[in-house]
DNA sequence: CTCATCGCTTACAATTTTGTAAGTTCATTC
DNA sequence: GAATGAACTTACAAAATTGTAAGCGATGAG
């Protein structure tokens, strides 16, 4: 659980208040949050076919990204039959709208990436 | 010292091979990054004004994300004058290539941060 | 020569993130 | 009704990042 008492996580608030930038990378920042964002992007899907599609994610870090991603407002889990008791997670409008800074943040990338 | 042998630092290498925005997103990644990249945009800065103009960063981690950020290819360490021993740090040409990418996280930001 | 300042570095601690392994609950299948 | 699979959760450990405090060597001012 975060310190709301940490200078750490202060530091970050004050940050958010100052730099909208910095909101929005913190919003992109976990190690698999980008590549749930793409794979979504492709259409609503199960927590076991995220895990399968991304073979070195364990099932601890995905729960938490899903989660994260969900507060945040990026993703909506729902009930994929309304009585049954499985999930899928789809990309809400605002998770679309993070398309055009995916994009950007990819152009750089393929420009510049050293590691490929 | 980062461990080249974890499992962290192993996924993370992989995903910057699949995934041209998050190396994207690792460059830029860093409490102080973004804000020393937009200082630095306004013109060359030496380390105590960098430090004056950021109240809350320390020393230290001033330090640590100067020397990232070069190691990225993002900035240049010169010396001030060609005897003295004081130097001043400024945007590479590659560092100024960012700019679009920060703008980009600075629009969604400014559309969807709760935070201001 | 002495002292203060600049630009760091070092040693250490707290916080945060990520990884490992196992267990749980509910519903379906056999 | 026992076994299986989905979608988690829990307890714990390792790794990574950030923060605190102090120190240090080279100018430059006085």
């Amino acid at each position: 659980m975060r310190k709301t008492a940490s200078t750490n996580y202060i530091n970050e608030q004050t940050l958010h208040g100052l730099c909208d930038a910095a909101y929005t990378l913190s919003v992109l920042s976990g190690r698999w949050k980008l590549t749930l964002l793409v794979k979504l992007k492709e259409g609503k899907k199960r927590f076991s076919e995220l895990k399968d599609q991304i073979p070195a994610i364990t099932e601890r870090v995905l729960a938490l990204q899903l989660k994260e991603l969900e507060k945040s407002g990026l993703i909506l889990k729902q009930k994929s039959t309304p009585k049954g008791q499985l999930y899928s997670y789809e990309l809400t409008s605002l998770g679309i709208s993070l398309d055009q800074v995916i994009q950007s943040l990819s152009d750089w990338g393929i420009a510049h990436n050293p590691t490929v």
